[in-house]
Formats: C-alpha cells, sequence, structure tokens
DNA sequence: TAAAAAATTTAGATTTACCTAAAAATAAGT
DNA sequence: ACTTATTTTTAGGTAAATCTAAATTTTTTA
C-alpha cells in the first residue's frame, strides 16, 4: 500500500501526540498540522478506511497496528536522514529538521535501508531521539529531565524538548548543544532556575522554561 | 519562487525534448510524461503564466531562460543523486534512475551544495551524463555513437541512450556497463550488426537496434 | 440540570492536476 | 484546392486536500 505525503504526516502527527495522551484530539491534530479542525476530520475519515487508525465520531483517534508500523517507518526514516545530514553532510544538528521533513517521504525501500547501512545502523539522532530499526524496535533512552537531574553530577545533554527556532537560538548563545557536558550546581526553588557548569565554560543560571526542555543522561 | 514536483517534472521534459528538435509538440510531452494531450496544454498555460515557457497555442513550447535555469537545477539534482546512490550508497548504476526521480524534487539548496561538495563535485553520473554545476554549466562529453566509432580502437561505455528495463536486462546479459572497455572488431552492412570484443569476454554480435543505445569514448 | 462555551462535524466551495468527448486548427494526400 | 487525417485545444467533470460557515455534539459552569 503506498500513501501519500499528507496522509503520512496525518499518521506522523497522531504517532507523537498518542505518546503524551492516550485518544488523540482533532483540535491537536489541527494544532499540529497547522489546518483547520475540518480538514483533520475529512482525513481521519480517510484514514480510518484504509484501516491506519480507529475513529468515532466526536472522540479522537488512535493508531491501529497498521498505523503505528506505518508512523515508526516514517519516523526511522526522518532519523536517519538527519542522522546523514548531520554526519555525513556536515549539517548543523538544529537545521536538518525542515529538510528531513521533505526526504521522509522518499518510498525507496532500498534506499533506507542501505543508507541505515552505510551509516552503520545508527541508534539515536542528533537530537538524541532513537531511531527504529527496520522492524520497528528502538532503544529507550534513559533520559531524564534536567530538572529532576542530581546536583554534582556529570551530565551530557542527549535531546532538546523542542525544534523551535527560539530555542535553537537560545542555545546557540549559551553555547550549548547535544553532547555537551555539564553539572548542575545549584537549584534555585523561588524561580526553579539552575545553576549549572557547562565543561569549557565559567558556571551560569539558566531560567525553568529552559531547563524543562533539556533532557540529559549519565556519563 | 516555488514549484510543484508536477511543474518541475513537466520543465524537465521540455528540456529534454528540446534538446533533439527546436520546438517540442503537445503530443511528445503527453508521451514522455504518460499523460493525455488535454492535460498538456493545461499546464502549459500555467507553466507560460509563469513565464518559464513561451507556448503559442498549436505551435508547441520552448524553454524561456528561466526554465532553462530550472531545468538545470532539476538535472543537477537528479545526477547528482545518482551519484551519490551509485557511489556512496553501493546501487547498481541501473536501478537508480526511480529513487533519483523522487530525490530530484527535494527543495533544499543547502543539501544539494552540501552533498556536491561531500561527492567531490563529479562531473558525469553514473551513466555518463554530465552534472551541470550550481550555475547550470556542465562539460561537454566528447562522447560518440557506437556505430560511428572507428574499428579497432579501444573504447569505453560511457553513457546508454535509455533506462528502458528491457535494454538494461539486455545488458546485464551480456555483461555491458558503464565503463566496460571494448573494441568494434566488424561491422555488418546487412542488418547494420556490429561484432564487438568486450575485454574479458570472447567477441560477439550486437544488434544495431543495442548498438545505436551505446555511447563511447576514447581512451 | 439547563444554559453557555468549546469542540467537532457537516455542507458547500476552491484549487491542482488530471480525465473524456467534442470542437477547432493544422498538416497531408490526391 | 479540397477533403481527410492528425494534432491540439476547449468544455465540462472528477478526486484529493484544503477552506469557511453553519449545524451538531460534548463539556463546562452557574
Amino acid at each position: 500500500m503506498i500513501f501519500t505525503s499528507t496522509e503520512e504526516n496525518y499518521i506522523k502527527a497522531v504517532y507523537h501526540l498518542q505518546q503524551e495522551s492516550g485518544n488523540v484530539s482533532t483540535n491537536a491534530l489541527a494544532a499540529e498540522l497547522q489546518t483547520k479542525a475540518a480538514s483533520i476530520t475529512d482525513m481521519l475519515k480517510k484514514l480510518k478506511a484504509k484501516k491506519l487508525l480507529s475513529y468515532e465520531r466526536y472522540k479522537g483517534v488512535r493508531l491501529s497496528g497498521e498505523g503505528k508500523k506505518l508512523a515508526l517507518t516514517i519516523v526511522r526514516k526522518h532519523r536517519l536522514w538527519e542522522y546523514f545530514l548531520v554526519n555525513t553532510l556536515q549539517f548543523g544538528w538544529d537545521e536538518v529538521h525542515e529538510v528531513a521533513e521533505e526526504l521522509e517521504h522518499i518510498s525507496s525501500k532500498k534506499l533506507i535501508e542501505k543508507l541505515d547501512s552505510f551509516l552503520g545502523y545508527p541508534k539515536f539522532d542528533p537530537h538524541g531521539d532513537p531511531i527504529p530499526d527496520n522492524l520497528g524496535k528502538m532503544e529507550t533512552q534513559e533520559q531524564v529531565n534536567l530538572i529532576d537531574f542530581p546536583l554534582n553530577k556529570p551530565a551530557e545533554i542527549c535531546s532538546v524538548g523542542s525544534q523551535s527556532t527560539a530555542l535553537l537560538e537560545l542555545l546557540r548563545h549559551k553555547q550549548i548543544g547535544i553532547g555537551s557536558r555539564l553539572e548542575i550546581k545549584r537549584k534555585f526553588s523561588f524561580d526553579q532556575s539552575v545553576e549549572i557548569k557547562v565543561k569549557g565554560q565559567n558556571a551560569f543560571t539558566i531560567s525553568q522554561q529552559l531547563a524543562q526542555v533539556l533532557f540529559v543522561k549519565n556519563i
């Protein structure tokens, strides 16, 4: 079965929103896909007919087995291409998302298997998100929110919770990126700000809003 | 200005057909694009409005300067991706065309410049066709039709005139490919067949139809 | 629990790229 | 030149994915 880029984008959106909450609402999808609720309803009927998700009017949606499988192949393609762009073509990790949004819809299965092999079967993309293998399995990263990490313990940034340019601009300014090593020095309960010491820099304080979107792991 | 994949395919088709004859006919385009003449007429009006080509009813079309520029960027992308698929991902040179047809529509300019750089600025794709540089310039290959090549002179296959599976199947069977070394031993005027000696094989005869689509260069 | 608010769906239109069938222009044959 | 054949265009219609506006269902709240 072959799907349009649009259908694939809907499935991907349901997949991502489903991680958070159980059933996904029409409005949430409309926000995610930058379109109107009426358009969502139309497409959900189409996708239900194709058995990619279960949908009852006014009750939200949930991916079927088939739908999950499709979502995982798209996520796999997206993340493999991101890895390729950063590690082979030397893109910055913060400029690959848009391009990967296009590349993920290239249909050739052989292409993605050969790409995976060429890249050496990477397990995580440049944002720290796990790459599903060709069966849809992926490693569960033991990544923790910076806010929940203990003091004075070496940590490595392994993913960020958003791709907004505002966030990326801030991270660039502070010279924080995927792979940065740091330790938490203090947590201020008044405003939930956090003092951190990034390797190679003097200690400084970051806001609660920023700390909230940074995920780290032990090293 | 941004164009749809469909528009890009029309421009590419006009470009290729224009190489042969001067003005390109509606029917020729319909055949090339596997669609009906009426659809061609519709789209030609659209592309004329976008100033990509000059078109008068019943008189055929010709690309404008803008149109040629666009065609060359698409050809550039197509051939760079083919080079990548064969030389980086280890595809066979005869299985990359379809995939490149999809990849050529990825829009990022930065992507294609980084890809070009990564590949080492190749001048020819795996089928022997020249790759336009980022200004649209490409080397003119001194390639000659096998039928016109002199006897007993070492030659190398540098391109084939079609990507049909029928042709590729025949070439595979005869173990002829891009880069094959050979010499012409005899030409038979009766049926225009040609006896060739491919390096590493015994001499054998190929039909006029086959010889006609093989292009070689001196070595 | 009944009215108000919010979310969702339906109805009807629009745009893109295609189609078929019929009409018009050009090219060919005698 | 004039009739026939071919090519091309027009007219009208379809399917996909979107939209706005109105109707419906669900949720909230007073």
